[in-house]
DNA sequence: TGCTTTACAATAGTATTACTATCATCCGGA
DNA sequence: TCCGGATGATAGTAATACTATTGTAAAGCA
């Protein structure tokens, strides 16, 4: 078994990505809560540290306490998105008897936006899913990756796809890329939702409907390669 | 039939990705040669003007009558790209009776890197392929998608997965989800490959044999997904 | 041949960004 | 009451992403 992600309803983020715990004071909530509108409304290249200070009522200096830069930011934000979109796969899938139906609802988790959930009051998740849908590839395509990488920062989107390969396996032992094939659907479930809204023409998910949709597409994809 | 996209041996680009058309001067050649060695070693977020500039013995104000800014010269490299691969695949499928034939020459094409061709002496396709997986995403994931896509800077892509799935219709004309299929594979062909050298736990592509691997994933993969 | 574009180099300048540093204040706990 | 940590206020710096101006040499043309 991996190791629980869930510390009381709050999930628990290492230490390094941070400079001091945002979830330790009210101005920290702020950071990460007011970060994710501001990063949905201008997008990462527009979005600064003093833009966020003045929303905020506070100064570019003590939000640099909090985080390094607005990288590390977008980091933290996209690492708790894997987490508690693990957190809810392992709710979704346990006390499921039988496997195929396990990796077919974990599948639905991982492809469906994820939604509010008042026991996290700071972080409203539909628009923090919006930020990692259009921002999150630039956290790993980035110089740094290996460095980040050695201090652990990518464990949770590792964990992840490693539980949700698992229960492939559990399907179809004989498949030779179950983990790939788990990153795949990551990425293009938030891609193929990107695309509908931006480039139609790049994708036949519907806009009108791209939840259902792409998670339509992405679960059959995956139970017809792994047969 | 779309359209050609070859123009003698050069591929056509349109007007609107510059200020001035590279391909009409030694100095244009130049930016966009050195711009995608330069890209390949810095990295798009550390790349300048100004360091490209120092690096082939202009100036700043003379890189900016090419190009508006970086962005736009990274969407002309991968708008090339796009270009160049659909050509290939055009090559890769002619002549071939056999529509699943030619949908696994195309799939082959598409999931292998590009590799240098003499006839285009300014671009090193080999490098311009590994900025095209490291930063491609970036293009498209910006706030000007909408104004450029508007603009028609997307037409190649659009292009080139339409072809594809065109190919994917022909094999299984009752498979709802070809755009989306290809678009896929495009992005999750970069996405193994970079996985596999910077985040191999994210990917079971073997780093020894990346091409092969990859290919072989993606084209089960969609083979399986189609029948 | 002279004349005119055009292309480019050289230089300067601006607003913004991404930080870093210093110091004052305030608040809660020992 | 004193102390330490957290924050606010303010400044300052180097780099970035441009824009503008001017001079010059070469290319095109009459």
């Amino acid at each position: 078994m991996t190791q629980p992600v869930i510390d009381q309803v709050r999930l628990h983020m290492d230490p390094r990505f941070h400079v001091k715990d945002p979830v330790t004071s009210d101005l920290g909530l702020s950071i990460v809560g007011q970060g994710i509108l501001l990063l949905d409304e201008l997008g990462y290249e527009a979005f600064t540290f003093r833009k966020l200070a003045d929303r905020i009522g506070t100064t570019e200096a003590s939000i640099y306490r909090y985080f390094k830069n607005k990288h590390r930011l977008l980091l933290y934000l996209t690492a708790w998105y894997w987490n508690w979109m693990e957190y809810r796969i392992v709710l979704a899938t346990t006390n499921i008897g039988d496997a195929s139906i396990r990796l077919r609802r974990a599948l639905e988790e991982l492809t469906r936006p994820i939604s509010r959930d008042d026991r996290v009051p700071h972080i409203d998740e539909e628009v923090l899913y919006r930020v990692v849908v259009a921002e999150s590839p630039k956290v790993y395509l980035h110089r740094e990756v290996t460095e980040e990488n050695r201090e652990g920062l990518y464990l949770g989107y590792k964990r992840l796809c490693r539980r949700v390969a698992d229960l492939i396996r559990e399907v179809s032992p004989a498949y030779l890329y179950p983990v790939a094939l788990v990153s795949t659907v990551v990425e293009s479930s938030h891609l193929q939702r990107y695309f509908s809204e931006h480039l139609p023409r790049l994708t036949d998910v519907d806009p009108q409907r791209p939840d259902a949709s792409t998670t339509e597409f992405l679960v059959e994809m995956v139970f017809r390669t792994i047969m």
